[in-house]
DNA sequence: CATGAATGAGTTTTCATTCAT
DNA sequence: AATGAATGAAAACTCATTCAT
């Protein structure tokens, strides 16, 4: 049906034009032009800018997660994962740009609300990291890393592959980003090695088991 | 003087309808009744709405360098430089909610604006971002850590410490606060650790010396 | 033919929309809904909103004029006309809500449009009135009731008709109608009573010759 | 104070526009235009574009029902009351030919939405037949005229009236109005006459007393 | 210095009408 | 004949900014 073409003609517009100027700064105008459609258009597909925005968002993200999960469960060893982690988000990202842009932008605009109702798209970044702190949790289990709370460690690696990609987006050069992974890959799987033999850097060994919650984007589970 | 009084009324209540509803959603109507004013009276102090946004956002960021700056100059040893700067950081974040938002927001725009000019605010997040790399850079010197790219590493400690605060800002707790922070801290150093005797999960010796251009929020620093 | 059948569809439907939502709030994808076609095809067979909206209310409006006019004529001394006149009308309107919303709203139109061209609906409006009025001039010169203006005397029987279904319509209860409309006929035939004998209440003689022109809603006939 | 002034300014172009297209065909530029302000103005002194709308109906209305209301009270019979019912607001609305189309569509209105809920105009207009209602209860005991229900009998003049005004709007004339008006005072004024002596048009000595819910424009009375 | 009324450009959304299939 | 996707003009409402007092 050509209604499936306009409709992602509209999603890639959309996304688009709200990466380069937000959700506020956006105008149904230009996602019309952009996607070569009269104005009255884009209403037929999507009632509203907020459904098509929300559309746009939880359309990448979903494709995202896809995408994170298969890389993630390919992966052998943990050390393995976190890069495959890494690489698969970093990925995405740099092929999609815009997508990053309004993601980032939704994620910044979820610490604005506070009293947020759960959103779709709270449900989602949620379960970016929950393949994530499974993987954590069957390396422990395997004795790959040391006893630490899956749930912070998953959201560690999470946040310092956005500021890598956000970084990456910034600058013009892609050039150094495999140093710069494979960087934080080593330096959390240094982080996490296992407390062996005698390692003097090494205090606190691990944090308390009470703390689970601490979850991507900061809401409780349910 | 009066005029500074009014000066720091009105960037406080800009900061608090800032925080709360953002750049294009907040109304300069709001800030003029958040500070008592007439709206008039707004535009004597400050030319437009942007300026007050940015007089209220660098505003509060040269506070928190100032107090992040101070918290590491006074730490001992490395392990202790990046306790305080997390410490610090949320800290004067969790003080002030709505800074924090603006702060968010802020770092999402320029990820937003590719082509953006390099602007005062870029120039101070990157400020952030120094004092912590010369400590790196100290504690290689001193071999309390290993050979690491001090650049990437202030960022990735830079992109922890973001995370923190956002999951604990949206969350209501603020109980395992001390935990999340600690078990970051001691993440970062294990991984810092120097390669002696015999490790195992150490491979890549470090990241290649040519790259110190990773930035803070990524823009090559002018 | 299947064109009348659609014709006549697409009437109903159309009166359905425009006596719930009126004229300005009724769509033509509403009417279209209604009629179990598509938007495209009501143009088929009418041109524009206003063509079809023209034709419901035209329609409607004829036969009741009809129906109307059969009655009166059937009805055998002055008093049974009134009683024919407002029944008639009354049922016709009580059966099709809708209908009377329609032209209830188009009355008020034409109130509003002073310097509106002599409609359709005007002069199905006067030929209302019309039927009426020879009555009346035959009453009189039948001496059934007293010398009257037979112009003004049936925009009277007019006027209280519409009222009166006005209110039927508007409230729930069905049940009194019976003892309105008896109270109504009573009234406007005691009120036409020939002068006879030792009346009290009855200054005024009737009014004077010269004024004929008082017409249903007000047009000079031409 | 200015403000004042220009509330009522506004109340009155609204008054004008909405009387010459309605309310749905009215816009807010041209009620802007024509109080001579900006668009944006119009907001200063009215939220809504219903809000403005409302004002001036109901103020109006208020307005033309303390003269009606006045006229009533001074009149010593009910012959005068009928009189002073139909000529004070025949005036009014003479006076205001605007404000009477806006009163017809918003009558209208009301039988469009069956199911509205008790609005203020509603009330307003309720009222309107409350005092004529009470001279009529008055003329009764006072045996003045002959036991009728109160309320369809106000209701029966106030329709008259809406039916004589309308009709003096239509036409540019307003020569014969005189005679109109007392050709209504008079067959009300005939219709309600005492049943005395021997008179033989004369039929069912009024309605059934269970009935005084017939409201105006029909709503129940609470 | 302070005020707050006034402005009007700009945004979202609706819907009658057209026309290729 | 029938369809329904596409159009774009029009309208309500917002708000940064100005300026007379």
């Amino acid at each position: 049906m050509l209604t499936a073409y306009r409709q992602s003609a509209l999603l890639e517009a959309a996304t688009r034009v709200f990466g380069e100027r937000g959700f506020e700064c956006a105008t149904m105008d230009m996602i019309a032009r952009d996607a070569d459609v009269a104005k009255g258009t884009v209403y037929l597909y999507y009632p509203s800018k907020k459904s098509i925005y929300d559309a746009a968002l939880n359309g990448g993200l979903a494709a995202l997660d896809d995408r994170t999960g298969a890389r993630i469960d390919a992966a052998a060893t943990f050390r393995d994962v976190i890069s495959a982690f890494i690489l698969a988000r970093a990925e995405y990202f740099l092929e999609r740009h815009d997508f990053f842009r309004m993601y980032v932008a939704a994620i910044a605009q979820q610490v604005m609300d506070v009293k947020a109702r759960p959103s779709e798209f709270a449900a989602l970044v949620d379960r970016q990291t929950r393949h994530l702190e499974a993987a954590v949790t069957r390396a422990i289990a395997r004795r790959e890393i040391r006893r630490v709370d899956p749930g912070a460690t998953a959201l560690a690696i999470f946040d310092l592959t956005r500021g890598l990609v956000a970084r990456r987006l910034g600058s013009d050069a892609g050039a150094d980003f495999a140093d710069d992974s494979a960087f934080l890959a080593d330096l959390i799987w240094r982080g996490l090695a296992p407390d062996d033999s005698g390692r003097k850097a090494n205090r606190r060994p691990a944090t308390s088991k009470g703390k689970r919650q601490s979850r991507a984007e900061a809401r409780p589970r349910k």
